[in-house]
Order: structure tokens, then C-alpha cells, then sequence
DNA sequence: CCGCCTCGAGGTCA
DNA sequence: CTCGAGGCGG
């Protein structure tokens, strides 16, 4: 058995049994259509196991038998994203969504008085409250999935995708392209979510607590056997990446493209006509909520038009042609119990309000934040209140008001403290800011902790290993009172630490070890200069090249860096006028730490300067403007025609007379893969 | 901020 | 086997 070859006929008779297979699978969950009975499809199912586990020759990777997963991963491997997995700006209110639309109107030059006569039309369709994830096609068969991550990067995990129902192993229908990379939402079907507790309960197993986290624990499985029993759906919203396929002209034709290959997308999917319609979109779906079989937590609004969508681009982190209209945060009452005054790495003392735990929102919220102490004024709120509480923008939890008619007599004021809960040195308040700070810097014990946690976490170093509990244990031990003392921590010496033995402290060190190698924008980030985040660093790391530019680089250069003003410049000059933090950094590159020689380029300027591009045919994957930032930023220049002196001319789908001249000239050309290999391979 | 998964530590029991 | 830390995602 298994060694024996299968005959063309059983080879034949195993691939249309996986055809057949999956055609019905699409027709249940994609189309919800379904004609035959579940136990015909179980009996095809079963003729195909046993097809396949006798000639294991004929198993593929897009059998439908593969849907009851694999043997257990040792770990999630990382992916890059070719093209980010973005986020999406928020609409709160009707107001909001008007100003979006105002803002579409005039970047798109259409004219305010235009606004009812259908010239921007919508795509409208819920957002799914699930987990984002990206799936890659090539030749039509699944290929390889992804979660979202910090949208760079996330996970592999392209198996428990494939125990999905509606994720399809192989597109079905014509002009398949050869690349093509979806994007969606894997999320939980309520009514799959209650059985699956209900059984769980029955069995003494532990519930969930709701059906979004419920999905995202399954798609976290090493094992998925487990996922495989778990009820998940996938509903595509968007393409990332292709190749081979000229886009239809609007979003909604992308989508309904995507349905016909096999995707589920959402049944309320539709258009309108302006935003007025857009509106109303959102109050139907509002009243519509409760009666669907998932949870959504707003409406998202696309412009349709691919080619107005490329006109306006993207802001930072987000399409500027899109919007999410939240539906209003779920709202709770609970007693204020206690508030804990907490010391931030800048110093900042933020109150946080201790609460009776009440669930909102599907979790158990008992901490939220009260900001600061403008805050608790503004409130007017005292310690014993009930207040009401909202996660707002998703996530964070927040005191919204207080219902002063419920205040006991017991009720007591809340007292800012006047010293430092941590170092008992003063408070100070700066003419204009809301924060409250200890101003001991590093002297301060939290402050120490605070910038160590920073330093060693996810954006900045990422050192594995050495979180919360672990900074405050090393500090308190004494083993670390600077940066620099993180890379001299011996594993003897971490070892005898509490509950961390030799494999935990070998671990560390090897994680310390290994973010020695990093990059400068990280580097930058982790040093914690205020108002230095994620973004900023980065631009000053691309923008001075080193770290020794950017610390002699005086106010007024400093300035010209994009979203750097007066303040961000006023920062940084401080911290690199400081000598402790210049003895910080000093020791910090004694001890190993280091990133790549961007400053190589500095002087001989940037690795395309000099060189002339020119972009012609469309562009699949990103913006043209964007492709010309990019080369740009590279020190390219990109020039509207070809002549001798081009460099390098990007041709684009239906590139046309522009790609004739390049090669009449001999001047290289590349496609747009290699396009964007390149990029990604120098900046 | 919270819920979920995974993993190591350290205990209990064989 | 239980506990708790850490990573991840929203």
C-alpha cells in the first residue's frame, strides 16, 4: 500500500472528487446554496480520504480532506507583507462622516454643490468584528496566510486557515490570475459561537468569553487539528497584491470578481449614491444588527472608483479613501472603588481608576484610565461614584460620566498627590500641559523601569523575554540600573533569580544577545526621546542617514524633517546635549549594539541619487504617487518621458508607447514584481 | 485594557 | 498539573 503507483484512472477519479468537493463546498458557504444533502458530501468526502490514504501520491495541498488540519506546528513562523495591511480612519458621529466626504469631494475637485447629485458614489459594507488576515494565491491555490501583525508583519498561519470552510484551496472560474493576495476578516458566527460554548459547558471545558476572541484563540492554535473544530468564517474584503489581473474599475466589482473565484464576501455589500445615502446605509444596518448571525462593530465606506481611490491615496497608516462609521460604544455602570496614581517613562503621573468589574463591550473591564488631573476636575468625579463606563476607539476603557444622583455620602475626593509616588521627589505642572510629572528623570526608580520596559520592547529592541515583571525583578535586585547594564546580565546571575531557572535565563540572554543587531529607526525609538514615537524616528533616522548627523544636526535641520516642528526639535537637541544619555548611548554601541551602515550612504548621499526613473502603465500594488515618493526618497528622480539619460523605466500593466521608447533607447526596464523586490531589497 | 494561547517553573506522584 | 509571564490582536 502507498508504494504502488495509482492508475490514470484513479488519478482521475481522486481529481474530481476534489473538483466536486470543492465546487459544493463553495456552494454551501460561499453562496449559501447548497444542493446536496450533508451526508452525500460526507460520503465524497470519505471516498476521497480513502483515495488518498492509499495513494498518498495523489494528496494536494488544495484537497479538500486537508480542511481537518495538520500535525502540530512547533511555532508560527513571521511573514512580511509585501504591501502593509493598513488600518482605517474612524467616523464617530454623522458630522464626521459629512467632513469625510467634503474632504473626498475637494480633493477629487468635484465641487461642494455637486454633493447630491450622485458624483462620489460609496461601496458600503459592515465591519466584521473578527481578525484580519491576508491570503496568497498563486496559480489559483492557496497558498499561504497571514495575520495581520503590526501590518508589516504578522504570523504564518496559513494551516488553520485552511481548515476554514469558505476559505477556498483553489479559486474556481475564469482569468485566474497567476498572483493574487485577498484580505478579510476571519471571525466567529454567533450562532456557531453559542453551540460551540453551549458543548464546552455541557463538557465541563472552559467557554469564551466572546465570539472575536474566540476566533482569534483559534487561529493562535500550533495545532490545527483544533482550529479545524472550531466554527470560523472568512468574508474578503479587499486585494492586496496581484499579477495578471487588470482591475475592474470599481471596488464593488472587485469584490463581486472575488465572490465569483470562490470568496464569501458580505451579503451587504452595496452602493450609494452620495453620503446622504451613506447615512442612511448606516441606520438600516444599525437597526439590522441584532437580527445577523455576526458581530459588526460599524460600517465601512469605500469611494468606489479605483482611479479616485489612486488620486487620494493614503494618509500615515490609513487610505484616506476610506472610513469607518463606529457604532456608538456599549455603555455600563459601576462603582469608582479606588484611584492608583501610576509614574510613566516621561514622568507623567497618570491616574488610574480601580472599578468594580463590569462587563462591556464583551470583556470584564475593572482598571481604566482617568488621563489626568484635568480629567477627574472635568468629571467631577470622587472616589465611591458610579460612574459610567465605555471602551472607546475598541480597546481602551473610559470613565464617560458620573452619575452625580448616586453619589453616597461616603464618597471622597479624589487627592492628586503633591510628590512623586515613586521617588517622593515634587510634582511639577508645565505652563500649558495637562500632564502632572516627577521631573527626577532616571533617578526615579519608575522612571528607570519605565524606560528599560520601553527600551526592550516590541517597536523599540524587542528583546523577547524581558517584560514587565522581569524589569521590575532586575531593577529591584540591583542587577540593572541603566540601559547598558541589560546587555551585561549573565545568566548565572539571572538564574538565581525567582521562578527563572537556567532555561528561561538562557533564553534571555539569547534574545539580549540577538537584539544587539538592530536598526537605527528602532534604535531611535528605543532611546525614548519625548515625543520621538515609532513614526518620528523614522523619519529622522531616513532622514540624517546616522545617529552621528542627526545628534550634530542643529534646531533649524532638524525642523526640516517631516512632522518635526519647533517642539519635536526642542526634544531631540535636549537629549543629545545631555552627557548622561550621550554616556547611555556610548555604552550602549561598547556593548555591541549596532545597526546597519545607513551612515555609509550618508555623504555619497542616497543608493538611487543620481539616477533618472520613469513609471509608465498602471501599477497593481501600490499608488504611482506613492512608487514616486518612494524612488524619490531614494534620491531618484522620476521623469514624466524616456529619453537616453533614463536610468530605468517601471512598466505597468498595459504600459504603452512610453515602454516602446525604453526599449527603442536600450534603456532596462522592469516589471512591477521586480519593481517592488527591488524597492524592498535597498530602503 | 482584556482575553486567549503558549511555555517554563516547580510541585506532586509514580 | 497548576500558576504566572509574555506575546499577540483589537
Amino acid at each position: 500500500m502507498g508504494h504502488t503507483s495509482p492508475s490514470a484512472e484513479l488519478i482521475n477519479q481522486a481529481t474530481e472528487l476534489r473538483d466536486l468537493l470543492n465546487q459544493h463546498n463553495q456552494r454551501y458557504y460561499v453562496h449559501d446554496d447548497p444542493v446536496i444533502s450533508d451526508s452525500e458530501y460526507d460520503q465524497l468526502l470519505r471516498r476521497l480520504q480513502d483515495l488518498e490514504e492509499q495513494y498518498p501520491q495523489l494528496l494536494s495541498p488544495d484537497s479538500p480532506t486537508q480542511r481537518v488540519g495538520a500535525a502540530p506546528l512547533p511555532a508560527f513562523k513571521q511573514v512580511r507583507h509585501e504591501l502593509p495591511m493598513l488600518s482605517l480612519n474612524n467616523a464617530f458621529d454623522d458630522t464626521e462622516l459629512e467632513e469625510f466626504d467634503r474632504r473626498m469631494r475637494e480633493r477629487l475637485k468635484l465641487g461642494a454643490e455637486e454633493k447630491h447629485q450622485s458624483t462620489l458614489e460609496y461601496a458600503c459594507e459592515p465591519k466584521l468584528d473578527g481578525l484580519a488576515v491576508s491570503l496568497l494565491y498563486r496559480d489559483g491555490v492557496f497558498e499561504r496566510g497571514a495575520t495581520r501583525g503590526d501590518g508589516e508583519t504578522g504570523e504564518d498561519i496559513t494551516l488553520n486557515l485552511r481548515t476554514i470552510a469558505s476559505v477556498p484551496l483553489c479559486l474556481s472560474g475564469d482569468n485566474i490570475p497567476p498572483l493574487l493576495e485577498v484580505r478579510g476578516e476571519v471571525y466567529m458566527p454567533l450562532a456557531g459561537f453559542k453551540a460551540f460554548n453551549a458543548r464546552a459547558e455541557a463538557a465541563d471545558e472552559k467557554v469564551f468569553i466572546n465570539p472575536r476572541n474566540a476566533a482569534a484563540g483559534s487561529l493562535r492554535q500550533l495545532d490545527s487539528k483544533i482550529t479545524a473544530a472550531r466554527p470560523l468564517e472568512l468574508c474578503v474584503y479587499s486585494v492586496g497584491i496581484s499579477e495578471g489581473w487588470t482591475l475592474p474599475a470599481t471596488h464593488v466589482e472587485i469584490l463581486n470578481q472575488l465572490n465569483q473565484w470562490g470568496f464569501l464576501i458580505s451579503p451587504l455589500l452595496d452602493t450609494a449614491a452620495n453620503i446622504d445615502a451613506c447615512v442612511a446605509y448606516y441606520q438600516k444596518a444599525k437597526e439590522l444588527r441584532a437580527t445577523l448571525n455576526y458581530d459588526i462593530d460599524g460600517i465601512v465606506f469605500k469611494v468606489n472608483r479605483l482611479d479616485h481611490q489612486r488620486q487620494l491615496g493614503f494618509v500615515a497608516r490609513a487610505p484616506r479613501w476610506a472610513i469607518a462609521r463606529k457604532f456608538p460604544a456599549e455603555e455600563a455602570t459601576t462603582q469608582l472603588l479606588d484611584v492608583e496614581f501610576q509614574v510613566g517613562r516621561t514622568g507623567a503621573i497618570t491616574p488610574v481608576a480601580r472599578l468594580d468589574p463590569v462587563f462591556v463591550g464583551g470583556v470584564t473591564v475593572s482598571n481604566a484610565t482617568l488621563h489626568n488631573r484635568d480629567e477627574i476636575a472635568r468629571l467631577g468625579v470622587k472616589i465611591g461614584d458610579t460612574v459610567v463606563v465605555r471602551r472607546a476607539g475598541d480597546v481602551i476603557p473610559q470613565v464617560a460620566r458620573v452619575l452625580l444622583e448616586d453619589r453616597p455620602s461616603t464618597a471622597r475626593a479624589i487627592v492628586f498627590p503633591e510628590h512623586c509616588p515613586a521617588c517622593e521627589s515634587a510634582l511639577s505642572r508645565i505652563e500649558g500641559e495637562a500632564a502632572v510629572r516627577c521631573t527626577a528623570g532616571l533617578i526615579c526608580p519608575a522612571q528607570r523601569k519605565q524606560a528599560i520596559k520601553h527600551f526592550a520592547s516590541r517597536d523599540a529592541l524587542d528583546i523577547e523575554g524581558l517584560g514587565d515583571k522581569l524589569v521590575d525583578q532586575l531593577v529591584d535586585a540591583g542587577c540593572i540600573h541603566s540601559l547598558p547594564d541589560i546587555y551585561h546580565l549573565k545568566v548565572a546571575e539571572l538564574a538565581a533569580l525567582e521562578r527563572l531557572a537556567e532555561k528561561s535565563a538562557s533564553n534571555l540572554v539569547a534574545a539580549i544577545e540577538a537584539s544587539k543587531q538592530t536598526t537605527l529607526p528602532r534604535f531611535l525609538y528605543a532611546l525614548g526621546i519625548r515625543e520621538v514615537g515609532k513614526a518620528t524616528a523614522r523619519s529622522l533616522a531616513q532622514h540624517f542617514g546616522s545617529l552621528e548627523n542627526l545628534q550634530e544636526a542643529d534646531e533649524d535641520s532638524l525642523k526640516s524633517v517631516a512632522d518635526v516642528g519647533p517642539i519635536v526639535a526642542g526634544f531631540v537637541r535636549q537629549f543629545f546635549t545631555n552627557t548622561d544619555t550621550l554616556k547611555v548611548i556610548g555604552d550602549l554601541r561598547d556593548a555591541g549594539v549596532q545597526w546597519p551602515d545607513i551612515e555609509v550612504l550618508e555623504q555619497a548621499a542616497l543608493p538611487l541619487s543620481g539616477e533618472t526613473w520613469v513609471l509608465t502603465g498602471s501599477l497593481n500594488t501600490m499608488m504611482r504617487s506613492d512608487a514616486k515618493a518612494r524612488l524619490e526618497a531614494l534620491g531618484a528622480k522620476v521623469a514624466g518621458s524616456v529619453s537616453a539619460n533614463t536610468t530605468r523605466v517601471v512598466a505597468g500593466d498595459k504600459a504603452g508607447s512610453k515602454l516602446a521608447k525604453a526599449e527603442a533607447l536600450n534603456v532596462p526596464t522592469i516589471n512591477e514584481t521586480e519593481f517592488v523586490e527591488y524597492l524592498t531589497s535597498i530602503e
